[in-house]
DNA sequence: ATGGTTGGGGGCCAA
C-alpha cells in the first residue's frame, strides 16, 4: 500500500509584497503541496501571479486594495473556486477550492476572520457575524467526500494554552466568550484543529503583536488555525508553528502554520 | 506598560 504525504500551510503574511522575500524562502525550504495566505493587502492585478508560477504554484486569490485578501496556492490546479461567504460582504476574507494531490481531493480554504478592533464595536459585532456565515458554510462542507482544510487567521484564541496569560487576557479581543464560543460551535459542527490534536495542552501561539517586545517576551496568542474535517483529521500525521519565522528581519507578525496529511491510496 | 509597531497610501486607518 502506497502512503503519500501531503503539506499544507496557512500564513497571515501582513501585506505579501512586502514579504515576498520571506514566502518564497519558505516555500522554496520546506516545498508545502497547498499554502493558505491571508492579510494580502494587494488586488488581484498586484498579485505576483509570475513569482508564484516560476515557484510551483497555481493560485486562486480574492485580494482587493489596502486590507484584506485571502489566497490559496497549490502545486496542482484549484477548481470550483468561490470567493466570499455571501453577496453583500465587500470585504476579501474568504476563498476556498478544491485541489487534487496525487489522486486525493482536498477541498481547501483561507479565511481572514475580522480582527474586530474593540470588545462590543461595530467592528466586534461583524466579526461575530463573520463567524456566523463562515460556521454556515463550514458546516455545509464537512461532510463532504474529499478532506477538508480551513486554514486561516481565526483572529481567536481559544483555549486558555492558547495566549500567554489567559487571567489578564480573559474577556479581551480575541479571547472573549463570545469569540471562543464561536469557535466551539464551528468545532462542534465537525471540525478538529489539528495543531491541538497533537498538542492538547501546552501552550502555543502563532502570533505575536509588533509592539512592545511582545516576540522577545514570548507575549503571544495562538489565532491561526488549522481545521481539518473528520476525514483529514484521520489522515493527520504531524503538525508545525514555523516560529523561526517571526524571529526573522522584516517579519509578519504571524507565524506559519503547517499540518501534513497521510494520503492512502486504498482510502 | 491601555502603550507600543507595522503596512498601505498619502488622510490616518487597520491591526
Amino acid at each position: 500500500m502506497q502512503h503519500t504525504s501531503h503539506h499544507f500551510v496557512t500564513w497571515n503574511v501582513n501585506s505579501l509584497r512586502s514579504r515576498m522575500v520571506h514566502v518564497l524562502d519558505f516555500i522554496k525550504e520546506h516545498r508545502p503541496d497547498v499554502v493558505m495566505l491571508q492579510e494580502l493587502k494587494c488586488q488581484d492585478e498586484q498579485f505576483p501571479w509570475e513569482a508564484m508560477e516560476d515557484a510551483g504554484y497555481q493560485c486562486a486569490v480574492y485580494g482587493q486594495k489596502s486590507y484584506n485578501g485571502v489566497a490559496i496556492m497549490s502545486r496542482t490546479g484549484l477548481e470550483d473556486v468561490r470567493r466570499g461567504l455571501h453577496a453583500d460582504d465587500e470585504q476579501t476574507r474568504y476563498i476556498e477550492a478544491i485541489t487534487v494531490l496525487d489522486g486525493t481531493a482536498y477541498r481547501v480554504a483561507s479565511v481572514y476572520v475580522p480582527n474586530g478592533n474593540e470588545v462590543g464595536s461595530d467592528k466586534f459585532h461583524y466579526k461575530l457575524d463573520f463567524f456566523h456565515h463562515l460556521r454556515h458554510r463550514l458546516t455545509e462542507i464537512a461532510p463532504y467526500e474529499e478532506s477538508v482544510i480551513i486554514g486561516g487567521d481565526y483572529n481567536c484564541a481559544y483555549l486558555p494554552q492558547d495566549v500567554y496569560d489567559a487571567d489578564r487576557l480573559e474577556g479581551t479581543l480575541c479571547f472573549h466568550p463570545q469569540e471562543r464560543e464561536a469557535m466551539w460551535r464551528i468545532l462542534h459542527d465537525g471540525y478538529y484543529d489539528a495543531v491541538r490534536m497533537q498538542h492538547p495542552h501546552e501552550p502555543l501561539f502563532s502570533w505575536w503583536d509588533y509592539r512592545a517586545g511582545a516576540f522577545a517576551r514570548n507575549h503571544g496568542m495562538r489565532i491561526d488555525h488549522l481545521l481539518l474535517s473528520p476525514k483529514a483529521a484521520n489522515s493527520l500525521s504531524q503538525v508545525r508553528i514555523f516560529s523561526e519565522e517571526r524571529a526573522k528581519d522584516k517579519p509578519s507578525d504571524h507565524a506559519p502554520v503547517g499540518c501534513m496529511l497521510i494520503a492512502r491510496e486504498d482510502a
